[in-house]
RNA sequence: GCGGAUGUGGCGAAAUUGGUAGACGCACUAGACUUAGGAUCUAGCGCCGCGAGGCAUGGGGGUUCGAGUCCCUCCAUCCGCACCA
C-alpha cells in the first residue's frame, strides 16, 4: 500500500520555507507584532539530543498559530558560543575555540533546520563573534560610564557627578556608592590628584574595580558567581569552591534590588520562579544602630529586623572574621578567642554550612552598652553569624530567636522575654505578640514598637531605620580565555576605557589556553596586550567577560544584528518593544534572568531602550530526561537473560544503547554487532522476545540513553518528533524521553495523508459541500486548538486532531471544504505535511500566509444535553461546548433543545437562570 | 527547618475549572485482511463480581443536591532556599 513520503516532502518544504524567506521579519506598523524568543543555546560538542528542542518546538507552534492570525512575528536563534567547555577542549587539545564552536554551531543548525521550525535565521546572533561582542564591551562601558541617582532612582552619566563634585563636593550628593567613600568639597576634589578622583569615581561607578570576597575555583582558575556556586562547589564539573579577597569587576546591582523586585509584580512569569528571584534578592525590613562597648572607643554596628525586641537583648555577637574583634579582646580571652578563631576558619565554608546544628562560640571578655537601658551586655564571637551579610554582627535576644535561643542555653546566657506568651521551648512567638520588659515599649504590639524604638535611635543619632538586601553585586570578570575582553587599560594602576573607535576590542592569540607561570589570566600569554594613547602604551585588562555578559542583552540584537553604529536601532527597538513569550529552563532563575532585566533597567534609565523589563511572559519548559535500557548477563557468560526471567538467575545490568531497543524489545542482531565482545551473545528469551528493563536517568553518554533528533527524524519525520514531543504531556513538566508512544502519532500522521489519497497512492480530493456532521467535527477541533492555545495545553490538541482525523476517517471525508481549514489548524505543530497538502489542495502560497479558520458556534449548539433531572425545583442543563456564546444564546439554545421541550411539556417554566459558560438552571 | 509544587488505570495522561472520572495515545486481548508488516481495519480494556450491582482520583475528615476539583488534617515524592539576625 502507498504511503506519506515524509522524506521527500519535508525536505521540499525546508528548502521552500528557506529560498522564499518564508520567516524573515520586517518592521511593519501596521501589523501587531509578536516577539518569540527562545533561551539561545550553547552549542556543545555532543550535539542536540531530543530534550533540547521542546521549548523550541512550543514556541514554534505558538509563532506559527500568530503567523495565521495576522502578526508580524519575530522568531530568531542564535549562540551564546562562549563558555566554558569550549575552553577546556582547548585546554586539552590545543584547538582553537574559535574552531570548535564554529563546527558545533554548524551542526546545530543543520539539527535545528531539520525539524522544521519557523526561525529568522537573518536575525542569528553568536556571543562569540567580534561583531556581536563589540556591543557587549560597548554596554560595558556605558555601565562604567553610569552612576546610580538615588534622587531620580535611575543610573545617570558619571560626568553629571564629575560636575557635582567640582561644584560641591559629594555632600549634597546622593548616589549609591562603597561604604567608606570619604567625603569632600569641591575644593578638595580640584586638589585631588588625577589618580586620586579615579579611584573616588570608580566607588561610584555602576562597574568597578574592588578588593571583593569572591569564590575563587582553583580547579578551572577563575572566579565565579553566587549562582555558579553550589553547596561549596562549582556548578560545572563539580570542582571546590573557596572564599577568596581579590581585585574583581563587579557590576552594582545592588542598586536595582528594589526595582529588581518591584518589578516582579507587573511580570507573567511562573510564582517558582520569581519567588526564586525575591529570596535571592532577599529584602529584610529593619534597624540599624550602634552599641558602644564599655570603657573603649569601639562601636559596633547591627542589623536587626526586630528592634521591637531590643529590651530583651542579652549579648551581642560578632562573625569571626570581624575585624573589631582585635581591640575588643581582653587578655585573660586572648587565648580562647584566638583558638576559636582559627577552628572557625578551618571549617570550610562548606561544613559551616552543612553543620548547623553545632553551636560553638567564645566570650570577648568585653562588654556593649544597649543604650536604651544602659545595660551591660557581654560580647560574643560565633559563627553562626555571618561576616558577609549585614554588619557582620548582630545584637541576640535568645528569648525571640531560635538561634539566640540555642546559643545562650548552651553558654548559660541569660533569656529575657519581651513578648507577651508562652515560652516554651523552641516555640518563639512569631510575628505578633504585645511587648513587656521594655519600658517605654511596654504594651505596644510589634509595627508600633518597632516605629516607636526606631524613632528613639534617630533621635539619639544611635541608629536609623534600614532596608538590607541580601543580594550582592555581580562579579564581572573571570580568569578565563574564551570571553570577552574587557575595553579597559591601566594606567598607574587605574582602569580607563579604551577609545569607543577601537571596539571591538578582539580577543588575542595565546600559545596555551592556560594561567601564565605566574598566576595571571591566560591573556597574560598574549603578546602585545597593551594599549596606545597619545601619551604611552598601558597594559590591557587580562580578565574576561563573565558567560552571562552576552546574553543579557541578545534579545535586543536580534531585532538588528547587523547594525555597526548601535547595539540596536532605537526605532527598531521601539517597535519590537520587549519579548512577548520567552521559553526556556527554570535553572536560569538566579542567573541570566536576573541579569537580564538588570542590564534591561540600566540601558533604559540610560535611555538607550524603550521598556524596562525584557521578558513580559516567561514559561519554563521542563527537562527531558533520558530512558535507559539494560540487559541481563548472566555472571561469568556471554549469554543474556530477558528482564522477567532474570531472578532466577545471578546477573549483572549492563546499560544497553537504547536505539536498539524497541518498545523496549532488544533487537538482538545490532546487539551482537554492537560491540565486538557481543558477537558471540546468547539469550534467554520469553514468549520469543528479548525484553529490556528501563530506567529513568539524565541524558548522557555513558548511559547510553542519548536519542538525537536526526534518528528520529530519520526514522518518522520531523513532523512525528514535534507531534510527539507536545503529546509526552503538559510542556511545564518533566518527564523521560520514551518512544513508546510515537507510533501513535506517526499512525496520525499517516492516517490523515490516508483521508485524501487513494489506495494506489494517487490524490483523491471531492469538491462536495460538506456535510453538517463532518463541518460539526471540523469546528470541534478548530475551537479547541484555540482553547489550548491560549494556555499552552499543546498536549490536548495533539489528542483533538487525533479525534478529527479518526472521526473523518471512519466518514471516509476526503472533502477540498474540509481538508483544507484542516490543514491550516495542524499547520503549526505538523507545519510539513500540512504545507503539502494545502499544496495539493492548490494553494500557490504557502500555508503561513493562510488566515486561522473562524469556529462556528451555531454547529456546536447540538450537543446540548440534560444532567441531572430536577433537584430544588430547578434543571440544569449542560451544554458542553457552547462556552464562548452570549448569555442569550445559551439559554435559547438550551430552551431549543430536545430533552428540555420534553421536559418542560407539563410544566412552564417561571425562569431560566443561566451561570455563564457551563450550566443553565430552568427554574419552574 | 523555611518556601513552592505534585499525587488519577499496567504506562504517558484528559476532565469544559464544582456537574456522566479515565478523553487521546501506548501496552495488552480477541478477531478480520493479507504479495507476512515494527502494515491496516474492527471490537474489548480502572478494580471486584457469572450477574444485577458495588468500589475507585495518596490516607482520613468536612462543605455541597453533587467534590479529582473547595476547606481542614495527615502521608509520600520532587524542586528551590537554608545559621540572612
Amino acid at each position: 500500500m502507498a504511503d506519506y513520503n515524509f522524506r521527500e516532502a519535508e525536505k521540499k518544504w525546508q528548502a521552500f520555507w528557506e529560498s522564499s524567506q518564508t520567516f524573515n521579519a520586517k518592521i511593519d506598523p501596521s501589523r501587531t507584532k509578536f516577539y518569540a524568543l527562545d533561551m539561545f543555546p550553547y552549542p556543545s560538542g555532543a550535539g542536540l539530543h531530543v530534550g533540547h528542542p521542546l521549548g523550541y518546538i512550543a514556541s514554534d507552534i505558538v509563532t506559527r498559530y500568530k503567523r495565521l492570525q495576522g502578526y508580524n512575528v519575530l522568531h530568531p536563534m542564535g549562540y551564546d558560543s562562549f563558555g566554558l567547555p569550549a575552553e577546556q577542549y582547548a585546554i586539552q587539545t590545543g584547538q582553537h575555540p574559535a574552531v570548535t564552536t564554529e563546527e558545533n554551531i554548524n551542526r546545530y543548525t543543520q539539527q535545528l533546520k531539520n525539524i522544521g521550525f519557523a526561525f529568522d535565521w537573518e536575525k542569528e546572533v553568536r556571543t562569540s563573534d567580534p561583531t556581536y561582542y563589540k556591543w557587549t564591551q560597548w554596554i560595558f562601558m556605558q555601565f562604567f560610564n553610569s552612576y546610580y541617582d538615588k534622587k531620580e532612582d535611575k543610573a545617570q552619566a558619571i560626568d553629571g557627578l564629575m560636575k557635582a563634585f567640582r561644584e560641591n563636593g559629594n555632600q549634597g550628593v546622593e548616589a549609591v556608592c562603597d561604604e567608606e567613600t570619604p567625603s569632600f568639597s569641591a575644593g578638595e576634589w580640584k586638589s585631588f590628584s588625577e589618580k586620586r578622583q579615579q579611584e573616588i569615581l570608580l566607588r561610584y561607578r555602576l562597574a568597578y574595580l574592588a578588593e571583593t570576597t569572591v569564590n575563587w575555583c582553583a580547579d578551572l582558575g577563575t572566579v565565579l558567581s553566587n549562582d555558579e556556586v553550589k553547596d561549596g562547589f562549582s556548578e560545572r564539573g563539580g570542582h571546590p569552591v573557596e572564599r577568596k579577597k581579590m581585585m574583581q569587576w563587579s557590576m552594582r546591582i545592588t542598586a536595582y534590588a528594589e526595582r529588581l523586585l518591584k518589578g516582579l509584580e507587573k511580570l507573567e512569569w511562573s510564582e517558582p520562579i520569581k519567588e526564586m528571584q525575591r529570596n535571592w534578592i532577599g529584602k529584610s525590613i529593619g534597624a540599624e544602630m550602634v552599641f558602644q562597648v564599655k570603657d573603649q572607643e569601639v562601636k559596633i554596628k547591627v542589623f536587626t529586623t526586630r528592634i521591637d525586641t531590643i529590651y530583651g537583648t542579652t549579648y551581642l555577637a560578632l562573625a569571626p572574621e570581624s575585624e573589631l574583634i582585635d581591640q575588643l579582646v581582653t587578655k585573660e580571652q586572648k587565648e580562647t578567642i584566638e583558638n576559636y578563631i582559627l577552628t572557625a576558619k578551618n571549617r570550610s565554608e562548606r561544613e559551616r554550612l552543612s553543620d548547623v546544628k553545632t553551636i560553638s562560640g567564645a566570650f570577648t571578655g568585653s562588654y556593649a552598652i544597649n543604650p536604651f537601658n544602659n545595660e551591660e551586655i557581654p560580647i560574643w564571637v560565633a559563627d553562626y553569624v555571618l561576616a558577609g551579610y549585614g554588619t557582620g554582627a548582630v545584637m541576640a535576644v535568645p528569648a525571640h530567636d531560635e538561634r539566640d535561643y540555642n546559643f545562650a542555653q548552651h553558654f548559660g546566657l541569660e533569656i529575657r522575654q519581651v513578648i507577651e506568651g508562652n515560652l516554651d521551648q523552641g516555640s518563639f512567638p512569631g510575628k505578633g505578640g504585645t511587648i513587656m520588659n521594655s519600658d517605654f515599649l511596654n504594651g505596644l504590639e510589634m509595627q508600633d514598637a518597632m516605629v516607636k524604638a526606631i524613632g528613639f535611635l534617630e533621635e539619639n543619632q544611635i541608629g536609623k531605620g534600614k532596608i538590607q538586601y541580601r543580594m550582592r553585586d555581580a562579579i564581572f570578570t573571570r580568569q578565563r580565555y574564551w570571553g570577552e575582553p574587557l575595553p579597559v587599560y591601566f594606567k598607574e594602576g587605574v582602569p580607563y576605557l579604551i577609545d569607543e573607535k577601537d571596539l571591538p576590542l578582539v580577543l588575542p592569540e595565546v600559545d596555551k589556553y592556560l594561567p601564565t607561570e605566574d598566576g595571571a589570566p591566560p591573556l597574560g600569554r598574549a603578546k602585545n596586550w597593551t594599549y596606545k594613547t597619545d601619551d604611552g602604551e598601558y597594559p590591557l585588562e587580562l580578565s574576561t567577560m563573565p558567560g552571562w555578559a552576552g546574553s543579557s542583552w541578545y534579545f535586543f540584537r536580534y531585532m538588528d544584528p547587523g547594525n555597526n553604529r548601535e547595539f540596536v536601532n532605537k526605532d527598531i527597538q521601539a517597535y519590537w518593544e520587549a519579548v512577548d513569550l520567552y521559553i526556556g529552563g527554570a535553572e536560569h532563575a538566579t542567573g541570566h534572568l536576573l541579569y537580564s532585566r538588570f542590564w534591561t533597567k540600566f540601558l533604559y534609565d540610560r535611555d538607550l531602550v524603550t521598556v524596562n523589563e525584557p521578558f513580559k511572559k516567561m514559561i519554563n519548559q521542563g527537562m527531558i530526561q533520558g530512558r535507559s535500557n539494560f540487559v541481563y548477563r548472566i555472571k561469568g557468560t556471554n549469554q543474556y537473560v530477558s528482564y522477567h526471567l532474570k531472578d532466577s538467575y545471578e546477573t549483572t545490568a549492563m546499560h544497553v544503547d537504547v536505539n536498539i531497543v524497541y518498545n523496549d524489545h532488544l533487537d538482538l542482531d545490532k546487539f551482537k554487532a554492537w560491540r565486538d565482545d557481543l558477537a558471540g551473545a546468547t539469550f534467554i528469551l520469553e514468549d520469543g522476545k528479548y525484553i529490556c528493563g528501563a530506567e529513568v536517568e539524565k541524558m548522557s553518554k555513558s548511559k547510553y540513553n542519548i536519542v538525537s533528533p536526526d534518528d528520529v527524524i530519520e526514522r518518522y519525520g520531523a513532523d512525528t518528533l514535534r507531534l510527539y514531543e507536545m503529546f509526552l504531556g503538559p510542556l511545564e513538566q518533566f518527564k523521560p524521553w520514551n518512544t513508546n508512544g510515537i507510533d501513535g502519532v506517526f499512525k496520525f500522521l499517516k492516517k490523515l495523508w490516508r483521508l485524501y489519497h487513494d489506495q494506489d497512492g494517487k490524490l483523491d480530493v471531492s469538491e462536495e459541500t460538506p456535510s453538517r456532521e463532518e463541518l460539526k467535527i471540523l469546528h470541534k477541533t478548530i475551537k479547541k486548538t484555540e482553547e489550548d492555545m491560549n494556555d499552552y495545553s499543546f498536549n490536548t490538541s495533539v489528542s483533538s486532531f487525533m479525534i478529527c482525523v479518526n472521526e473523518l476517517s471512519s466518514l471516509k471525508c476526503n472533502k477540498k471544504a474540509i481538508l483544507e481549514p484542516l490543514a491550516i489548524i495542524i499547520s503549526p505543530y505538523a507545519p510539513h505535511i500540512a504545507e503539502e497538502l494545502w499544496s495539493l489542495m492548490g494553494n500557490d502560497r504557502s500555508i503561513v500566509n493562510a488566515s486561522f479558520p473562524q469556529f462556528k458556534a451555531d454547529l456546536l449548539v447540538e450537543d446540548v444535553h440534560e444532567y441531572p433531572v430536577s433537584i430544588n425545583g430547578k434543571v440544569r442543563v449542560k451544554l458542553p461546548l457552547s462556552i464562548s456564546l452570549s448569555k442569550e444564546e445559551i439559554e435559547k439554545a438550551a430552551m431549543e433543545n430536545k430533552v428540555v421541550q420534553k421536559w418542560l411539556e407539563a410544566k412552564t417554566p417561571k425562569k431560566v437562570i443561566v451561570v455563564p459558560k457551563k450550566i443553565v438552571n430552568i427554574v419552574i
